[in-house]
DNA sequence: AAAAAAC
């Protein structure tokens, strides 16, 4: 009720030059890499290799399905790191959920997910998939309906199944035969429900025999890349290059993910006619256009992942580009998202070609397996505090932090950093390798709290990943979805804990709509606030995680010191790796029903 | 609506 009478005020005013001083001192010390750690990340920058999964891929993936973080009251974080491996293994029935900030113990609605409908139900049903357009292709129950209905190479359907990827999921059932059946496509499905596995596929399918061991029979298919996927961010280039490998088992198509230094090895056109995928983000592509270091004119087949990321204003003049580039007359396009807003998909719609309309359960929705819950911190300085509350008592590990700006989330991670606490970070400011290492110490369970900016929001599955938390109230209801929609993957459950402050009153609203509307209970005073109007929005870019005038730990510089103690903290973290306490034991490798997931998005 | 990200 409290921030109900703030609230209503319309929000506290920030000092911002204030705290500049303290930026400074922050900014850019930041260092995450660490000499103990070992990136093996060399595979995934070499595009040309057809190579070997990279050894990390699983390992943090596919952690139990159930259970939640919380459990013993007052431990540590460094006891609570302990404890909770040990209860992943035995966790069979649902812990106590309810955080401390849990508003009420209302039941949590299960109906919003997939497979709620009777299993004899048709797939489109179970699943909740809404077609629109011309022709659709009915849609698969079995991955094996698949060689009833087209030509698939058997290899797909082993490399299928000897990754886990036993039952397809909604977007799957639907997605593929389009894209088999070579139709434009706009997909829509929440986060987590196996996207990149709905295009990667018919890639694959389509591509068939790989460019380097052609023969006359097979020549139509003429020189050069002949499949495209775009991605926001290079992390989850990297990411869906991985996933494309265990497709790519077997045979040698030739999947690059492109890099300054692919660039450079792919001088030569008779390399790069051997290409058959190219994973890029659209600069790097458009930049290696300029160069004409790379010729797009025999694309056939075209995925925008992150769709409505692609098609914003920043990133819309490089797709441009790079679609005049695909010249081909058979080009088939794709855009996936877990959201799409009108406005973009009109865009979308503009370049596809009778597309096909694919919607799994509710436009713009979170994914239903994840706990939702918005926290009201007071101001700026109650972020902090609570943060460490957090830590100290059952916080959902591993846990991804996301703040609004760079500067931001370097100096919660040196905050941390002092607490003692497996941290991790990473923006865009950090070098290409700086974020390598990062994903890497993440994926290998070295790190329990990553504090991250927008960049980490979409796309990115850590499958043991329990725990989301918006320190800095998200942009817009898009950025929240993804955000969230970093855990509770595959089914699994996830925690998402939202912070929210009385300058973040304006988007208040449009947020606890989205809580209210997945089942999580929501003061309703939230939801009968006024609609977003000419409220201003607090600028968080330059406000330093922690205000120098409450006391506590302000800002620092980093010292040796800290510079010894994080190599110690990554040593402590891989002894308990070692003696298989922590995420990234090959123990984790399975849910609880010894399934494994899906891909993802 | 706005920062972050893309090189």
């Amino acid at each position: 009720m409290e921030a109900f009478h703030l609230l209503s005020r319309g929000g506290a005013k920030f000092n911002k030059k204030r705290f500049s001083k303290d930026l400074q001192l922050f900014h850019s010390k930041s260092s995450s890499s660490s000499s103990d750690s070992k990136a093996s990340t060399e595979k995934t920058l070499d595009g040309l290799k057809t190579g070997e999964l990279p050894v990390e891929l699983d390992f943090f993936k596919y952690a139990p399905a159930s259970g939640s973080g919380s459990g013993g009251a007052g431990a540590g974080l460094k006891a609570k790191s302990e404890a909770i491996a040990k209860e992943q293994d035995d966790q069979r029935e649902v812990a106590d959920r309810s955080a401390p900030s849990s508003p009420t113990g209302k039941k949590r609605k299960r109906d919003a997910g997939e497979d709620s409908a009777p299993a004899s139900a048709p797939v489109t049903l179970r699943h909740k998939i809404a077609t629109t357009g011309s022709n659709v292709p009915p849609p698969i129950e079995r991955f094996s309906d698949l060689s009833d209905r087209y030509r698939i190479p058997p290899l797909l359907l082993k490399n299928l199944s000897e990754h886990g990827y036993t039952t397809p999921t909604g977007i799957q059932t639907q997605g593929i035969p389009i894209l088999l059946e070579s139709r434009d496509l706009a997909a829509i499905s929440p986060t987590g429900t196996g996207k990149t596995l709905s295009y990667l596929f018919p890639i694959f399918a389509h591509l068939s025999v790989p460019s380097s061991s052609r023969t006359a029979e097979s020549a139509s298919t003429g020189a050069g890349v002949r499949a495209l996927i775009l991605s926001p961010t290079r992390e989850l280039a990297g990411q869906i290059y991985n996933e494309s490998l265990k497709l790519a088992q077997g045979r040698k198509w030739r999947i690059v993910l492109y890099s300054k230094a692919t660039g450079a090895t792919l001088a030569q056109k008779e390399v790069r006619d051997k290409i058959d995928i190219i994973i890029s983000t659209p600069l790097r592509l458009v930049s290696a256009l300029k160069q004409g270091t790379i010729e797009l004119k025999n694309v056939r087949q075209m995925v925008f992942d992150e769709a409505d990321r692609l098609l914003e204003q920043g990133f819309l003049p490089q797709i441009e580009e790079i679609i005049g580039a695909c010249t081909h007359p058979n080009l088939r396009k794709a855009v996936f998202s877990a959201t799409l807003p009108a406005g973009v998909e009109s865009i979308a719609k503009s370049f596809l070609f009778d597309p096909i309309r694919v919607v799994v359960g509710l436009k713009d929705a979170a994914a239903a397996s994840i706990k939702q819950s918005l926290v009201y911190v007071g101001s700026e300085s109650g972020k902090l505090s609570t943060l460490r509350q957090l830590l100290a008592s059952s916080p959902p590990l591993p846990l991804l932090v996301f703040v609004q700006s760079r500067e931001r989330a370097a100096e919660l991670h040196q905050e941390l950093l002092y607490d003692g606490v497996a941290v991790d970070v990473l923006h865009a400011e950090m070098t290409a390798k700086q974020r390598e290492e990062s994903v890497s110490r993440m994926r290998q369970g070295l790190t329990w709290v990553m504090v991250c900016t927008e960049v980490m929001a979409r796309g990115m599955d850590f499958g043991g990943l329990r725990g989301v938390l918006n320190y800095d109230f998200p942009q817009s209801v898009q950025s929240y979805i993804h955000r969230i929609g970093r855990t509770g993957r595959a089914g699994r459950e996830g925690d998402a804990i939202t912070y929210f402050t009385d300058a973040d009153a304006p988007y208040l609203k449009s947020i606890a709509n989205v809580v209210h509307s997945s089942g999580w209970p929501v003061p309703s005073w939230m939801l009968a606030l006024p609609k977003p109007s000419k409220i201003k929005r607090r600028v968080l870019k330059k406000m330093p995680v922690e205000r120098k005038d409450i006391g506590v730990v302000a800002g620092r510089g980093i010292g040796k010191g800290d510079a010894v103690r994080r190599r110690d903290m990554v040593r402590a973290s891989k002894r308990r790796k070692a003696s298989g306490d922590v995420p990234g034991d090959g123990e984790r490798g399975k849910d609880a029903k010894g399934r494994r997931s899906e891909g993802e998005e």
